[in-house]
DNA sequence: CAGTGGTCTAGACCACTGG
DNA sequence: CAGTGGTCTAGACCACTGC
């Protein structure tokens, strides 16, 4: 039985006058397309089941081998998450056990666990306006108002990682500071909550710095004390940045660990 | 047709008095660790094809589909890597396109081939016994032969990483700074086709630092100057360790990348 | 053209979950 | 027990490579 008439199989070549690239695409990346967009529509929240791979190829008219490969690849993106038995699930970061997946710093000796939860003191919260700094990032235009956050986290009882957040108003309209201490430090569980922002991927540039006296003293350090500079820009759906963090990390009894495949 | 008799299908519980764990292996795992096995043991070199599915699926007598997916996670591990129409081929580092793969030092501005290649330069290549900060992550005993090679890398003219390597002398024995030198840098190719030895994976921890005198100087650098420190352990196969790396990075002008996901 | 990996299907059965 | 994801097979056809 050949691709049944789905959006657009394609396939065949010289389907118009200029045909730069062929731009075959498989039945199970259209697949995995729909399914995307179905993600980021809100069809299914955050949590929750999606449909189970019978009904998707019943619905795509497709087989549910077509499925299962479209389902893998947004399995391997962490964008959704198989349960066997139990069916498939939308990724989410308001789960105790996948706190923390971009925070890279463990200490030294013993493991994350060992040093009890994080705490976390917010210094301040307020509205601002984007610098060019901030806009190119964020892909916003200069003056475009956004959020500004900086904050304190505490590990093990010693005041460790300064770090500021700007967070687009527009998308984050009414955020709070209160809102923030309220779900003590479960950040992007928070954004996928009360504003429906889930972030996926994010990149992080490395530097080491020394602190301005703010910095210093905010950490309780001297001012000649090197430190890791970590400017991470986070991506919800479709690549669009939505968050601009800058951390400053103390590095005498942690580090920042990395693993390279 | 019910998986015929290989290894060991098992699947079936309680084959011995303790089931601890039932340690259901699927047969595509199984099939996996058989061409681990075979790439550990050298049977296909780096760079080589391995057999084709179909014969592959004949040898162990199992579908294409089995085979299949385990050879893709086997390219999920970059250890291999599939070309349409060619074959399948045992993943190397002797490769102008997948050089610097384990590097993830890229300057502010412009991209990497911009500032023209690396340039290495050999300080020292010594024998030297495993003190017990070496011995630990290379799992050698303290006292044991080790090779240590110091160099610097510069870029774009000037000097930004100063690298102190460790390497386990039994499986290095008679590596001469001019071998290093004729690589040019592609020292993880120069690995392969001289030791045999392919790195596969590493795990990197990172820290922000001050140089002490002797590191200022080979840098020409001030010594307030703070540098990433990053402390690399590369794995081959089986997950061995087969070097310790610790390089200093001056990020001033060039950061560490690195994705989330 | 033959040989390789890549896609798609259809159907059987297994392992796990929850009612 | 029914429903879910997970494994395995067998066969057809497509896309790419190189002779």
């Amino acid at each position: 039985m050949p691709p049944p008439p789905l959006p657009s199989p394609d396939g065949t070549p010289s389907d118009d006058g200029l045909a730069a690239t062929p731009a075959f695409s498989p039945l199970y990346q259209q697949i995995k397309g729909l399914i995307l967009q179905s993600l980021q529509a809100g069809d299914w929240k955050p949590g929750e089941a999606i449909p189970s791979e019978m009904e998707l190829a019943a619905r795509y008219r497709v087989s549910q081998g077509t499925v299962r490969k479209a389902i893998d690849e947004l399995a391997a993106d962490n964008l959704v998450v198989r349960r066997q038995g139990k069916g498939t699930f939308v990724a989410t970061h308001a789960e105790h056990h996948v706190q923390y997946r971009f925070l890279k710093l463990v200490p030294d000796v013993g493991d994350i666990s060992a040093e009890g939860p994080a705490q976390r003191t917010i210094i301040e919260c307020r509205k601002a306006r984007a610098s060019i700094d901030v806009a190119r990032p964020l892909a916003l235009r200069t003056g475009d108002p956004v959020l500004q956050i900086r904050r304190i986290l505490s590990l093990g009882g010693t005041p460790t990682i300064l770090e500021d957040l700007w967070l687009p108003g527009q998308a984050f309209k009414g955020l709070t500071a209160e809102q923030m201490a309220q779900y003590h430090g479960a950040t992007y569980a928070m954004f996928e909550l009360e504003f429906g922002v889930r972030m996926v991927r994010a990149e992080e540039k490395i530097k080491a710095v020394l602190p301005d006296e703010t910095q210093a003293n905010l950490l309780q350090i001297p001012m000649q004390t090197p430190l890791l500079s970590v400017e991470r820009v986070a991506f919800t759906y479709k690549d669009i940045p939505m968050e601009l963090r800058r951390g400053l990390y103390r590095t005498d009894t942690h580090h920042y660990r990395n693993e390279l495949n």
